[in-house]
DNA sequence: ACTTTAACC
DNA sequence: CTAAGGTTAAAGT
C-alpha cells in the first residue's frame, strides 16, 4: 500500500468563467443558466476519473483584491462587468461541491491563484504531489517537482499538464520566470500593462538573455533595437509593477487542513439530486461509482440515532406502556405500499428517549384504541390523514389530539412538494436515519423482525423530536392558525373521505368500454386506410412520421424530439386532410376508454356486490394549497365533451335511493381578485351578480351587454383567465390563437377598464420583491426566491406565480374552510349524508332523499358564508341520481 | 426514467 | 428574444 497524497487544486473562478464563455448559454427548464457550472462539472468529473486524486479542494476569489489593487488601482480595471448569467451560476457551482463534499476556500481580498499559491507550498513541504486545475497561465510560475498544472485549452475540453519540462520546451524558461515574462508582456485582461510594444516573442527573447526583468532592465543597453531600448527605459517601472502584480501571494493567511480536503467518497444520492434538479442528464451517468472506474462508494447514512433502543412487544403489555408514556408520544404506522389497503407491519410508539414496535399479525389490535383515543396524549404522527384512514379500517377512531409532521412541514415550504420524512427528521434534528426498506409484489423485503422494530422505533422517536421543531416553525412563520384550525382539522375530513369512498356502477363503465372499443377499433381502421398503413397511432413519433412526412401535412410545432402531434396542431391541419379529424376523435375515445373506464375498472374496490373508489386526497403537495388526488385521481373527470361527461353516470350513491348534491362556488377565483384587488369596476360586476365574462366584454370592447357577441365573450374569458394566471400577451395570444399585439391590445384595454386589478398585479409584484414570498387570505405562504433573480424566465415565472398564488391558494383556503364547517355541522346534525369529493371549487355529497334540502340549505350556507369578502360568494347547487345528473 | 399527450379546475 | 396558474395518468421511447 502506497500513502502517496496527491491533491487537486481547482482554480474555481477561472474554470467557472472559461467554462461559461466556451460553452453556448445553456438553461434548464426552470431557465436558469447552468453551462457554467456543468463545464466545471464536467471537468471536475474527469478530474475524479483521470486523476483519482485522494485530496481535492477548490479556490474562489472573494471581494477585491485588495493588495493588488492598493498597488496599482487600475489592476482588472478593464474587464467588463461578470455578466448575470454566470454570476448566478456560482451558488450552483457551490452546492454542487457541496453535494460531493468537497471544500472550497476563499479569503477576503484574495484572489483563488494566491490562495493556490499558498496550499501548494505548504503540501511540497510535507510531500504531497499536488496538481492545479486552472486556465491562467500565470498559475505556472507554482510548477515544481512537485507541483503540476493544468491548464485548459480551447473551451475546456481539452487540457494539457505543464511540470518544469513542459514549460522550458514550451517557454525556454523557468516556472519562476513566467513572473517575468508577464512583467514583461504584461496581461491585457487583468489590465496589466507590461511593456507596451512588449508581447510573448519579444519578452521571451528578452529573457532569454538575461533572465528576470531587473536584468533585463539593468542592461537595457544591450537589448535589440533602439525603439525597444526606447521602451524599456521608458515603462521600467511599469515592468517592476507588473511583475510585482503578476506574483503569486504564496502567504496568504489561511488555516490550512489538508485532512479537510481529503477525498474518499461522497453521496452518491445526493449528487445525483442534484444533478437531476440542474438537468445535467448526461452527467449522471457519468458520476464515478463503485466498482472498477473507482474506488468511490455511495455512503452510509452517517449518523443513526443510536440513544434510542426500540423494545418489541406483545399486545397485552401494551397497557403497562401507556401508563408510562409522557404527554407527547411519537408514531410511525409500519405498511407496505398503499395506506389504505397495503399490509400492516406494525407500529412504533416512542418518547424522545426510548421505543417501543409492536407487531401486527394481519390486525390491528383492539388495545391499541385505548391509546389513540387516549385525550390527554398528543400523539405525533408523519402523516395523520394516512394513519386515520388506516384505522378506520380496523374500527379504530383516532383522537384529535394530534401533531402532523407532514402537513406543518409542507406549510413551511409548499413550493418544495409533499416534505420528505427522512430529510425532515435530518433537517430539523441532523440524525439520518435509514428508511425502511420496501418491498415490491415479487420480492418482499428481507428484513429480521428486530431490526424493522428499530428502524421503525428510531423514526417515531425522531418524529416526537421534530414535532417541536415543526411547532415553532410554524409559529415563528405564523402559520400555527393555518395548521391548527384549518389544515389539521380538515386531514379528518379528508380521512371520512377516502375511507368512505364513492360507489361505482361497474356494470354502466363496462358498457361505456364496450360502446368505446368497438368506435376506436373502426376509427383505427378509417385511419389506417386514410394513412395508407397500419402504424401505432398512440406513438406521437410514428404518427408525426405518418402526417407530416409520409402525407406531407405542413408541420408548424415542434417538441425536443420531433413534430408535435398535440390537439392545438391537429386542430389546424383538420382542413387539410379527412383523416385529421379521426385522429383526434381516436385520441379522444382512446383518453376515455384508457385512463376513465380502464383506470377506473382497476382502481374499484370490491365489497360485497358494492364496487367502491377510495381516492387518496393529497393534502402536502400542491404549491398554492389545492388539494390533488390519486389513485384514482377524481378531480379531472371529463365534463368538457358529453362523450367524456357520461362517464359521470357511473359515480352513483351508496343506496339506489340516495341522490348525488354538487355544490360548485361561481367564478371563485375572480371574486377572490375582485375582493383582494378591491377593483371597483369587477366588485360591481359581483356585487349586482352580472356574469364576469359577459360584463368584461363590454369593458374591453366597448360595447353594450346586447351587443357581446359569443366570441367576443370566449376573448373575454379568455382575458379573465388570463388575468388570473398572470398574464402575458403572448400566452393569451397562443390560447386566442390570434396575432400577439392585438392579445396586448386586448390586456391593455383590460387593465384600463379595470385599474384595481392592475394595480393590485403591481403591488403584490412588488411585496414579493421585498419579502420574496406571498400570503393568501389564511395565511398560507408561498417562497418566491426567483422574484430577484436575473434570468427574465425565472424572474418571470416568479412574478406570474406572485399574481396567481393569493388568488389561488385564497380559493384553495376559502373551500377547505367551508368543508371543515359543513363536516362539522353534519356531525353535528348527526346527518347520514356523506362528503365524497372535492374539485377545486365544488363538493359532491351522497345524501338520503329526506335530508336533500336541510343538506343544500347548509351547504350552499356554509359555502357561501364561510367568509365575507367584498364581493358576495356564490355557490350552484345541483341534485340528481348520478354525478353527471346532478349538473 | 423521461417525454408527449390529454383530462380537470 | 423569452412567454399562461395548479394538477394526474397513460402510453411510448
Amino acid at each position: 500500500m502506497t500513502d502517496k497524497k496527491k491533491l487537486v487544486l481547482i482554480d474555481g473562478n477561472s474554470i467557472t468563467y472559461r467554462a461559461f464563455f466556451a460553452l453556448p448559454p445553456l438553461s434548464n427548464s426552470k431557465g436558469q443558466y447552468t453551462n457554467a457550472a456543468y463545464g466545471f462539472t464536467t471537468m471536475l468529473l474527469k478530474l475524479l476519473q483521470d486523476e483519482q486524486p485522494t485530496h481535492l479542494m477548490v479556490a474562489f476569489d472573494k471581494g477585491k483584491a485588495t493588495v493588488r489593487q492598493q498597488i496599482y488601482a487600475e489592476y482588472k480595471g478593464t474587464r467588463e462587468k461578470t455578466p448575470g448569467e454566470l454570476r448566478e451560476q456560482f451558488p450552483i457551482v457551490r452546492e454542487i461541491l457541496d453535494s460531493f463534499g468537497i471544500p472550497y476556500v476563499e479569503v477576503e481580498g484574495h484572489e483563488a491563484d494566491d490562495i493556490i499559491g499558498t496550499i501548494t507550498q505548504e503540501a511540497e513541504q510535507i510531500g504531497y504531489d499536488s496538481l492545479v486545475v486552472t486556465g491562467d497561465k500565470d498559475l505556472l510560475q507554482l510548477v515544481s517537482d512537485r507541483v503540476t498544472t493544468m491548464l485548459t485549452r480551447k473551451g475546456i475540453s481539452e487540457t494539457e499538464k505543464y511540470t518544469e519540462k513542459e514549460i522550458q520546451e514550451r517557454y525556454g524558461l523557468t516556472p519562476l520566470q513566467i513572473i517575468d515574462l508577464k512583467g514583461l508582456m504584461g496581461d491585457t485582461s487583468d489590465n496589466i500593462p507590461g511593456i507596451p510594444g512588449v508581447g510573448e516573442k519579444t519578452a521571451l527573447k528578452l529573457l532569454a538573455q538575461y533572465p528576470t526583468v531587473e536584468e533585463v532592465l539593468a542592461h537595457v543597453d544591450e537589448a535589440p533595437g533602439k525603439k525597444l531600448q526606447e521602451k524599456l527605459r521608458e515603462h521600467a517601472d511599469s515592468a517592476r509593477l507588473s511583475k510585482q502584480l503578476a506574483t503569486i501571494n504564496r502567504a496568504v493567511p489561511l488555516d490550512i487542513d489538508f485532512e479537510s480536503y481529503r477525498f474518499e467518497s461522497y453521496d452518491a444520492g445526493k449528487v445525483r439530486e442534484i444533478f437531476k434538479a440542474l438537468e445535467f442528464k448526461s452527467l449522471l451517468d457519468r458520476l464515478p461509482e463503485g466498482g472498477s472506474e473507482s474506488e468511490l462508494v455511495e455512503q452510509e447514512p452517517a449518523v443513526k440515532q443510536e440513544a434510542v433502543t426500540t423494545q418489541i412487544i406483545a399486545a397485552d403489555e401494551l397497557a403497562g406502556i401507556i401508563e408510562k408514556l409522557p404527554a407527547t408520544v411519537g408514531f410511525y404506522l409500519d405498511l407496505e405500499g398503499n395506506y389504505q389497503f397495503g399490509d400492516l407491519h406494525g407500529l412504533a410508539i416512542a418518547t424522545q428517549e426510548a421505543a417501543w414496535y409492536l407487531p401486527f399479525d394481519k390486525t390491528l389490535p383492539a388495545e391499541l384504541g385505548a391509546l389513540f383515543q387516549d385525550q390527554t396524549k398528543t400523539k405525533v404522527f408523519y402523516d395523520v390523514k394516512a394513519v386515520c384512514t388506516a384505522l378506520k379500517k380496523h374500527d379504530i377512531d383516532l383522537d384529535h389530539n394530534v401533531f402532523c409532521t407532514l402537513l406543518g412541514s409542507y406549510l413551511l415550504s409548499p413550493s418544495e412538494g409533499t416534505p420528505d420524512l427522512f430529510e425532515v427528521i435530518e433537517h430539523h434534528s441532523g440524525w439520518r436515519l435509514s428508511p425502511l426498506p420496501k418491498g415490491t409484489a415479487k420480492k418482499p423485503v428481507e428484513i429480521s423482525l428486530e431490526e424493522r422494530a428499530n428502524l421503525a422505533g428510531a423514526v417515531a422517536a425522531a418524529n416526537v423530536h421534530i414535532a417541536e421543531k415543526v411547532g415553532e416553525a410554524l409559529e415563528a412563520g405564523d402559520l400555527m392558525a393555518l395548521y391548527r384550525d384549518l389544515e389539521l382539522p380538515l386531514s379528518f375530513v379528508l380521512a371520512d373521505m377516502e375511507g368512505l369512498g364513492v360507489r361505482i356502477d361497474t356494470s354502466e363503465l363496462r358498457e361505456i368500454g364496450e360502446n368505446l372499443k368497438e368506435r376506436i377499433e373502426a376509427l383505427q381502421k378509417e385511419i389506417y386506410e386514410l394513412a395508407g398503413s397500419e402504424f401505432n397511432l398512440n406513438s406521437p413519433k410514428q404518427l408525426g412520421e405518418v402526417l407530416f412526412d409520409k402525407l406531407g401535412l405542413p408541420a408548424s410545432k415542434k417538441t425536443k424530439t420531433g413534430y408535435s402531434t398535440s390537439a392545438d396542431v391537429l386542430e389546424k391541419l383538420a382542413e387539410h386532410s379527412p383523416v385529421v379529424q379521426k385522429i383526434l376523435e381516436y385520441r379522444h375515445l382512446g383518453k376515455l376508454q384508457s385512463t376513465y373506464v380502464e383506470g377506473l375498472l382497476n382502481a374499484a374496490r370490491q365489497n360485497g356486490d358494492i364496487f367502491r373508489v377510495h381516492t387518496q386526497f393529497n393534502q402536502a403537495l400542491t404549491a398554492t394549497g389545492r388539494l390533488s388526488s390519486t389513485e384514482p385521481n377524481l378531480q379531472n373527470i371529463p365534463i368538457r365533451t358529453e362523450e367524456g361527461r357520461r362517464l359521470r353516470h357511473v359515480f352513483v350513491p351508496t343506496d339506489p335511493e340516495w341522490k348525488i348534491l354538487a355544490a360548485d362556488y361561481s367564478q371563485i377565483e375572480l371574486r377572490i381578485l375582485a375582493h383582494i384587488s378591491g377593483d371597483e369596476n369587477m366588485i360591481d360586476a359581483f356585487v349586482h351578480d352580472e356574469d364576469i365574462h359577459t360584463r368584461t366584454a363590454t369593458q374591453v370592447f366597448e360595447v353594450t351587454p346586447e351587443e357581446v357577441d359569443s366570441n367576443m365573450r370566449r376573448a373575454a374569458k379568455a382575458v379573465n383567465f388570463g388575468i388570473v394566471y398572470g398574464i402575458s400577451d403572448f400566452g393569451l395570444s397562443q390560447n386566442l390563437n390570434i396575432p400577439r399585439k392585438q392579445a396586448g391590445q386586448f390586456i391593455a384595454s383590460y387593465f384600463e377598464k379595470f385599474p384595481g386589478v392592475k394595480r393590485y398585479m403591481e403591488d403584490v409584484v412588488d411585496q414579493a420583491r421585498r419579502d420574496e414570498y406571498v400570503t393568501t387570505l389564511l395565511g398560507r405562504k408561498r417562497h418566491l426566491p426567483d422574484i430577484n433573480a436575473s434570468n427574465f424566465n425565472m424572474r418571470s415565472f416568479a412574478e406570474r406565480t406572485a399574481m396567481n398564488t393569493p388568488i389561488q391558494g385564497t380559493a384553495a383556503d376559502v373551500i377547505k374552510k367551508a368543508m371543515v364547517n359543513i363536516h362539522k355541522e353534519m356531525q353535528e346534525r348527526s346527518l347520514r349524508a356523506n362528503m365524497l369529493l372535492q374539485v377545486h371549487d365544488e363538493l359532491i355529497f351522497e345524501c338520503p332523499p329526506e335530508e336533500i334540502e336541510e343538506l343544500k340549505e347548509l351547504v350552499r350556507r356554509e359555502m357561501e358564508q364561510v367568509t365575507a369578502l367584498s364581493v358576495p360568494l356564490k355557490a350552484d347547487l345541483n341534485v340528481g341520481d348520478t354525478w353527471y345528473e346532478a349538473k
